[in-house]
RNA sequence: GCGCGGGUGGUGGAAUUGGUAGACACGAGGGACUUAAAAUCCCUUGACCUAAACAGUCGUGCGGGUUCAAGUCCCGCCCCGCGCACCA
């Protein structure tokens, strides 16, 4: 008998799918598209860990159990190969980025050809390859042109190690996601993309989507929207007039003073006059800075500073002094808060500075209303607040006024109802080397012009030093820099600028539909066929990218160029593999599992998929186990076994219910657990069924056991292609099995002749037994009261209700 | 603080609409084969009680409840993990 080798048959399948270029998915097809891909991984050096690995063991499950079944499958792979770390091995070693990126994505692809998966090889991108950019580069372009891409000064993130401006969301409790270095506030030109005029269109599809609730809920709450109004205040002695935005407007009475953020552009013309301005504003500034250094305060630490200015109470009643706050944001709402006391933060800021506190809302209880009144505590709940003014609300619940508020307030010209988001503009200049370049060129006559598409792509220049001074090393490259002005035709200067990350990724899952064409960024066509991606797997990002890809495919959708809004159907997001100690895998902790090593092992590429398919839930972490693999890998060698067995053994003819049974009905359970994507408990199917199969062997193979055989093979396929394939073949079948049809069953013969039923007295099991699968509810339930120690506990009191669960249970009930 | 998950044997985890709790696997123990070991095959393995049991008791974080029947549903708690967090 021949044995089980994994390091024999796996590199000859592999040879074998890769020269027939098998996985190949056409444009066109009579069957059903599947679109399936991981999230594209950042080629770093260290290559390929195991969670890499097992993403793609659960892509690569599904696109072969599509295939299967019948799909015409497309499963790419491509570079998200833009980025700083390979900027900073430049700095370091000299080595040029595009060179390093080389060398690690030939790596990585390597170790995905000795998985073993099934990737169509022809649609690899890679986003730092000029024919890719010079279409992220188009869209950027597009963008400008609605008006959704534009340059403003602004107070940004800044990482004083890696010199570069960070987006909000690298930002992480101050310090820089990359280097962990604490990040500062620096005020300069930035490029951004205009994501709040989709902010609705985002938010209104988001419910709709097959996507996982938390990240659903992430997006939601990161657009954060909220319905308020906006109040117009005159400040007293001046011609200014301040504005203020207000989402829990419906004490609105009880406003008493006014706070404005300390970085608020609008200060120095609010202190103007004021005799101690000056002082005034060097405490702000100090404010601010002391702000973006300890990041943001607790409701403990609030502070601020009189600005000597008081607004007019649009109410009639005494003036609002305005005071600085270092609560109060600059850039959300109008960056000015009007304060009452039903806010705690407004409570604990008026109680530190003595400012008057105006409760106008307090609780059902009279007791506690006093206590309101009295402010001994700060009361916020709308939902049951009883509203004391004004004369129009005396008496009514606050939350359930809301509409009726708003109402009166633009009735009586108080205010006006507006809708203001958490979410920011997406800020994309980073300035950087290793990006793809903002196709932009300064002229000093026709100011900022797009780069025209003929002209695409803006390339990225060869460089010596990637040492960045402050800003971009393309600044010092000046032949790249001088050109002339598309529009006019005079000297220009190039935007030195190179774009984010996200936006060479925002668009990749549509160049996989056409990744070829070399006249657009992809055909619509192509995309009408291929798009939504029916399965996109990832662990990682629960907002920035996946909001992005999100936002870019609506605009894409508006330019007529993809089929739907949104561009994700089904989104599988999974946990972490760990190490065997629980802890997260690095490699400063030493605890990392070389995938390659455990292949090498004699394990092979196909236990170690189907053990990280098998360890548990694929939306949960799991710790990595090196005797667990030893397990599967005793599985999958009683599948060759058998099948060997099976093979070389002499056959009589025979009929077994129990074994067409099993068959049957193991084929439903793991087809079930597979398209629910439970593949710890479809393995744990398939051990069960081996476990059985060797029971029944003992009494012989015969010629039935063909068709049991097969289904086994079939059914292993998706987690362990190459013994799937090399039985396969073995059991003489020249067809590509990938391509087979995958095992049906038939219900009727799910179920064998004989079924266990239970029998419980009082709601405890008391016995059990075996009852024909057609036997009539009456000859079950007089079976079942027969059985002795039913009996037994039934004693010589009567039976009050019997109930029977077909083919399940008979419960009897004895008062 | 807000939001989302989750607490089941020595361990990872099963139990899809309430219907045999602990599938499957690891670990552990025993046996077969072997000069021996590895590999392989077979058996046992929630706790308690028991000489043993296909006899019984208890058992899914804690306390109540609904039901013939609750890991699953309801009410009230405790604990853990993750995400967001000065958003007026």
């Amino acid at each position: 008998m021949k044995r089980f080798t994994p390091s024999e048959i796996e590199p000859k399948w592999q040879k074998i799918w890769a020269d027939d270029e098998r996985y190949r998915a056409p444009d066109e097809s009579d069957k059903p598209k599947y679109y399936v891909t991981g999230m594209f991984p950042y080629p770093s050096g260290a290559g390929m860990h195991t969670g890499h690995f097992f993403e793609h063991s659960i892509v690569d499950a599904v696109a072969r159990y599509k295939r299967a079944t019948g799909h015409n499958v497309m499963y790419p792979m491509g570079w998200d190969a833009f980025g700083l770390p390979a900027e900073n091995y430049a700095i370091k070693t000299g080595t040029a980025p595009a060179v390093s990126t080389e060398q690690n994505i030939a790596n990585f692809t390597n170790q995905l050809q000795r998985v073993g998966a099934s990737i169509d090889w022809s649609r690899e991108i890679t986003t730092s390859h000029p024919d890719y950019y010079r279409w992220t580069q188009w869209v950027f372009t597009k963008f400008y042109e609605r008006g959704l891409a534009y340059q403003k000064e602004a107070s940004q993130w800044w990482c004083p190690v890696d010199k570069t401006v960070l987006a909000n969301e690298q930002v992480e409790d101050g310090k820089c996601w990359r280097c962990g270095s604490e990040v500062e506030k620096k005020s300069m030109k930035q490029w951004f993309f205009k994501i709040t005029d989709y902010a609705d269109a985002l938010l209104e599809e988001t419910p709709a989507l097959n996507w996982p609730e938390k990240i659903k809920t992430a997006q939601t709450n990161w657009i954060g929207k909220s319905d308020g109004i906006i109040y117009k205040n005159k400040v007293r002695d001046t011609d200014l007039e301040i504005e203020s935005f207000s989402a829990h407007f419906e004490a609105f009475t009880a406003n008493t003073f006014v706070v404005i953020a300390p970085d608020h552009p609008f200060l120095p013309a609010l202190v103007d006059g004021v005799d101690n301005a000056d002082e005034i504003l060097a405490a702000a500034k100090e404010m601010v800075i002391k702000r973006d250094s300890e990041g943001p305060g607790s409701l403990a630490n609030v502070e601020g500073i009189f600005t000597g200015r008081n607004a007019i109470d649009i109410f009639g009643d005494e003036d609002l002094p305005i005071w600085i706050a270092n609560y109060a944001l600059a850039d959300y709402g109008t960056g000015i808060v009007l304060c009452s006391a039903h806010d705690e933060r407004d409570f604990e800021f008026a109680q530190k500075y003595g400012i008057r506190l105006k409760p106008t809302m307090v609780p059902i209880d009279p007791i506690e209303a006093e206590k309101v009144k009295n402010l001994e505590y700060c009361f916020t709940d709308m939902a049951d607040g009883v509203l004391i003014e004004p004369k129009a609300f005396e008496g009514k619940i606050a939350g359930s006024h809301r509409q009726e508020i708003v109402k009166y307030l633009e009735h009586e010209g108080y205010a006006t109802s507006t809708i203001k988001y958490k979410m920011r503009d997406w800020l994309i200049s980073r300035q950087r080397y290793w990006g793809a370049p903002i196709p932009v060129i300064h002229c000093e006559k026709d100011g900022a012009v797009t780069v025209p598409e003929k002209d695409l792509p803006v390339l990225l220049p060869e460089v010596e030093d990637y040492e960045p001074k402050g800003e971009s090393v393309l600044a010092s490259q000046h032949e790249w820099v001088n050109t002339t002005c598309p529009t006019c035709g005079g000297p220009a200067k190039r935007e030195t600028d190179t774009m984010d990350g996200y936006a060479c990724s925002s668009w990749y899952l549509l160049r996989y539909t056409d990744p070829q064409n070399d006249q657009a960024a992809w055909a619509p066509e192509k995309a009408k066929y291929w798009t939504p991606i029916d399965m996109y797997v990832g662990g990682d990002h629960a907002v920035a990218h996946l909001l992005y890809v999100r936002f870019w495919n609506h605009v894409f959708y508006d330019m007529g160029l993809v089929p739907t809004k949104e561009p994700v159907g089904q989104l599988v997001y999974h946990g972490l593999i760990q190490a065997e100690d629980g802890r997260k895998m690095s490699k400063s902790l030493g605890n990392v599992v070389d995938p390659l090593e455990v292949i090498d092992a004699g394990y092979g590429a196909d236990a170690l998929r189907t053990f990280e398919l098998f360890l548990g839930p694929i939306n949960e972490n799991s710790n990595w186990s090196s005797k667990g693999i030893a397990g599967v890998h005793r599985f999958l060698n009683r599948v060759w076994t058998i099948t060997q067995e099976y093979m070389e053994a002499e056959k009589g003819d025979g009929e077994n219910t129990e074994l067409t049974a099993l068959q049957h009905k193991t084929i439903k359970k793991v087809t079930r657990d597979i398209e629910r994507l439970s593949f710890n408990t479809a393995i744990a199917a398939l051990m069960e069924y081996v476990n059985d199969l060797y029971k029944l062997k003992t009494s012989g193979f015969s010629n039935e056991w063909q068709a049991p055989i097969e289904s086994l093979v079939q059914m292993v396929q998706p987690f362990a292609p190459h013994l799937a394939a090399e039985l396969w073949q073995q059991l003489g079948h020249d067809g590509q099995l990938d391509f087979e049809a995958w095992p049906t069953w038939d219900e009727a013969r799910t179920v064998a002749d004989t079924i266990t039923v239970v029998v419980q007295v009082n709601g405890k099991v008391r016995a059990k037994l075996e009852v024909a699968a057609d036997a009539s509810e009456d000859s079950v339930k007089e079976a079942a009261l027969a059985e002795e120690n039913v009996q037994k506990f039934i004693g010589d009191k009567k039976p009050t209700k019997v109930i029977y669960v077909p083919g399940r249970l008979v419960s009897v009930v004895v008062k």
